[in-house]
DNA sequence: GTTGACTTTTACGTAAACGTAAACTAAAAT
DNA sequence: ATTTTAGTTTACGTTTACGTAAAAGTCAAC
């Protein structure tokens, strides 16, 4: 298998290493070390980077992202924690979507004004 | 027309009275004063708090949040203005559009896990 | 085998977005 | 008329999410 550094991957995803060390010592992501003590990731520990910096993008917190990270993560064998683990998966799933519909507003009144703004400029051309 | 107090809007909106003094030190809104220097808020002062509230949802940072407000409040006459006002309202309508399409995917990947989630639980309690 | 790039931990600094407390004034209620 | 209640400014405090610098160890290249 194969590892990436922290720099690489800070590259890759255009964040400093501090980032990436920031979100270990929140308990996001866990990279295996070497003997002498340097970080090594994983394609998994990489996949879990994207995931947070996607969630960074939509607003939500470390901390929320963290809940979310250990929904996936965690296998949960016991019938209550399922139980537990598909509630919260379904309300998530519902703040998620209640935000794709409010955004969806936002865009269509973006798209109005800027149709104003279109018409506005058509009439001053029109005169010139 | 009415009014409405720092406080009304700050249970209309469940915040408190600080924020909404912190977006008017920030320049976000400006309501008007009663002789004795109370603020008061019209409807349309409402409509940008409603406005900034829903940005921060976004994961807009105040700073664009008023970029975008003096976009949409700001009677650009000029050609260049309209111009101007025109390209930054495509782009951000695109950032936007974008979103929308990340957050889809994401429903998609979250409804899957689900799924599966789900589909353990079906097993388990065919056994049980 | 030493220079230079990279990594580690520790620790203090910082910007954004408010919270909170003090000291005071105005409005509303009793 | 005088308590509450609500509002104002000023200013320091706090949390989140990192930035930055120091001191020391390690890896890669020449």
């Amino acid at each position: 298998m194969n590892y990436y550094t922290i720099s690489q991957l800070a590259e890759q995803f255009d964040i400093s290493t501090r980032t990436i060390r920031y979100y270990e010592e929140r308990g996001l992501i866990s990279p295996i070390r070497t003997e002498s003590g340097q970080r090594l990731y994983t394609k998994k520990d990489r996949a879990v980077l994207k995931l947070i910096l996607r969630g960074k993008r939509f607003g939500f917190s470390l901390e929320e992202i963290h809940e979310m990270i250990s929904l996936f993560d965690n296998d949960r064998t016991g019938r209550k924690q399922l139980e537990k683990t598909i509630a919260y998966g379904e309300q998530k799933l519902k703040e998620v979507t209640e935000r794709i519909e409010d955004l969806m507003q936002l865009k269509q009144e973006m798209e109005a004004i800027l149709a104003d703004f279109r018409e506005r400029l058509q009439k001053l051309e029109g005169v010139e």
